[in-house]
DNA sequence: ACCACCTGTAACCATTGTAGTTACAATCGT
DNA sequence: ACGATTGTAACTACAATGGTTACAGGTGGT
């Protein structure tokens, strides 16, 4: 399957809130954006939150960048809004048989593969800050 | 969510086509050592065969490696056993508003970032044959 | 102090992908 | 002809996802 598309709305999510920082982000306006529930933009909102990439505040609030946006990658909002932890992008299969020596093997030598690749997909996305994507949103728009 | 664990299988199942050449590979024996159910096992192998990896025969046939393991990369098995189209690893929201600035936009650029991440860990795929892994599996078992 | 507005979260549903399982027709080698 | 094995369909169970409704609680303007 494919990596969920909270990351992408994420994105979209910290995007706007960077472009529109003078406006008032509620959720409602975010998910208009989106074009989704303003309840799954909270959801993801408040995974940012947890990891530090946004301020968010209850009552009227609106949410808000926390950090300038070329201090944000886009590998920390990767890891942010998807649970699965990191090194499992590549599930494994569980209880090969131990008396062949396949099966006795395979696990660690797929491991190293595996996070081998992964890596190298992780390492793309923390080149990319967010006011480069943010840059490249306002230059398509002309 | 993570990448379908049949990819860990295919790879398993190829290994063991390798390694144990002599032997007659019924997918009850493949399935003994990889530990699931035989069923699980032929529909890997249906796959692998689509794709030109392996050669099966049905009746009492068994499967066979269709190229040498060292002409045989782990993204060719990737993109077998992987029935998303290449491209969409990350997936995309749909329909954002395109009366937005970010909406309008944000299709194209995510899709850019999205395509050189994929690409980057399909890189590291491409790197490893079969053969390679096959070294390292017998190697770990001394 | 009131009130409209908004957030945070729980609960529920429909959909989808996956893996395991049973069943069986078709096929092959002996 | 027969036993073994494949290829596939059908069904089940399960987990993740995204959408939706509902609501308690916080916030700021008036």
């Amino acid at each position: 399957m494919s990596i969920s598309s909270r990351f992408a709305v994420a994105i979209h999510i910290l995007s706007l809130l960077d472009i529109n920082k003078e406006g008032r982000n509620t959720s409602e306006f975010i998910a208009g954006s989106v074009n989704t529930n303003p309840v799954v933009i909270r959801r993801v909102i408040g995974l940012l939150g947890k990891a530090g990439l946004v301020h968010t505040s209850p009552g009227v609030g609106g949410a808000s960048l926390a950090r300038p946006p070329r201090e944000i990658n886009l590998l920390e909002v990767y890891r942010a809004v998807q649970n699965d932890p990191p090194g499992e992008l590549f599930a494994a299969h569980d209880k090969p048989n131990p008396k062949c020596p396949v099966g006795q093997n395979i696990q660690g030598t797929l491991d190293t593969v595996f996070k081998r690749a992964e890596s190298a997909m992780e390492n793309e996305l923390a080149k990319v800050t967010l006011d480069q994507i943010a840059f490249d949103l306002v230059r398509g728009d002309r």
